[in-house]
DNA sequence: GCCGTCACTTGATGCAAATCAATAGGTTTT
DNA sequence: AAAACCTATTGATTTGCATCAAGTGACGGC
């Protein structure tokens, strides 16, 4: 069987030509979006030497489950993954969708356990960076310290976003700002803005915004009927991304 | 005209019958819960040092608003307060209740921007605490460090459970969730977990919940049938908790 | 190659909560 | 004390999305 590396499988973190170039956080090409941003170059050195570089995941497999102790937070370095909790009634709610350069598992600081658990939705490599490490390092560099914090409080607009979107926004208003969240999450990386994979699938988008799939489908049917989207199973194309945003109703 | 003190208006912080005791972190009834918490006596001071007690607040009055300048963050003294996101087309969202002995406006740390309005809902005091201080005595106390990770991480959790709710779960057991939370933080505080004043309106409770106020009114009325809950305009009493934890259908 | 499974789409029906509407009780203003 | 206003409750109607159901296309295994 052949294996096929995947567009999105690719370590986005290399520099591109360096087969055997030891992955680092001064050479990657995330570390301007990244945790090790506003840091100077040897402290980058510094932080770089706490962190630890797995193995890819495979697509499914787990990073830590809801319970598991808490030891370290995550930073994606290639693929993307979900972050979800289990509703006692078994239900799943997906909290987060984490693409390269973002970090995850803050949630766990709180009660020294993963208050969730994350899934890769694709083959994917993360950075592993002890908590306790990374704690002690930011005591003793105001800047990274400071990161981390606003890290942190992004997370914390960021949910605030989503309860507004799930508690007064309709299923079209939804769905059109999920597409502007990852449209310009992928500008950030400088890939394209207008065109790209989605990475997960249609039940997952569903949960995410409280909705059925049924009427992630149909909203996306709708919205190629009014020609400002292409959709190609996973593969989508913004036609007019100011019909999105219209659609959106909110300011994107 | 005559000043009514209320009972919520009384500064929780003070200890009984110390009319010019001096409020400080070390004699406040709320260490044990608020940012204090782990901290050695002599810490304590240290950080007492760098707070700021203001005269109360108005009922109504707002502490901060969406887009102001970030300095502090602030722990509640006396009273309650709503943080609020005010969406594109004018309408509020409700972020957050926050009671004595809690942390709020970690959210403008990211941007350094508050990116939600705070508000009191009745007569209140806070302790402010400007973060540049904060961060720096981070530094240098460990504990201190590691606690208020730990009060930002539980923003995000708790972001996270009302996320779920907002997704989840059917109109009745969104209230009772909430009058479980409400029930809790007050016995956290040594009130009553059973009988209490809602300090927020039946707008307030259904804009938190993604509700309207008719559908609130309709599940305490509801509730009042089923006999798990009196309801006296905004006097609370829990008569079956059990009760309320099944129309939750929330372990809790 | 074919088959089984899974992901997605589309249509028909039902329901929980929103909306619209009217009234009553409370509070503030004058 | 009356007027004006806000807050809450209750009822009638509407509606957006969930649910139920059937079908299609994509992908992995044999």
């Amino acid at each position: 069987m052949t294996v096929h590396i995947t567009k999105s499988a690719h370590d986005e973190g290399f520099r591109a030509c360096t087969h055997d170039y030891h992955v680092n956080c001064g050479n990657c090409r995330l570390n301007s979006i990244c945790l090790p941003l506003a840091l100077e170059s040897d402290d980058i050195q510094q932080l770089d030497d706490i962190i630890q570089r797995s193995k890819p995941l495979q697509k499914g497999q787990h990073l830590y489950r809801e319970g598991d102790n808490f030891q370290s937070v995550y930073a994606v370095r290639s693929g993307t993954l979900k972050a979800y909790k289990t509703t006692d009634d078994g239900r799943e709610q997906v909290t987060g969708f984490y693409f390269p350069g973002e970090i995850l598992g803050m949630d766990g600081i709180s009660k020294n356990t993963h208050a969730s658990s994350a899934k890769t939705l694709e083959t994917s490599a993360v950075c592993e960076i002890p908590f306790s490490s990374l704690a002690k390092l930011s005591s003793l560099m105001p800047n990274l310290q400071r990161h981390f914090f606003q890290l942190m409080s992004r997370e914390i607009t960021e949910d605030q976003v989503l309860i507004t979107l799930l508690s007064k926004n309709s299923a079209d208003e939804r769905v059109a700002a999920l597409l502007l969240s990852i449209s310009a999450r992928n500008a950030r990386r400088r890939l394209s803005a207008t065109q790209f994979r989605l990475p997960m699938s249609r039940v997952d988008i569903g949960n995410y915004l409280g909705l059925t799939v049924e009427t992630v489908s149909r909203v996306f049917s709708r919205m190629q009927k009014m020609e400002i989207l292409r959709v190609d199973n996973k593969e989508i194309e913004i036609l007019d991304i100011q019909g999105v945003r219209n659609m959106a109703n909110i300011a994107a």
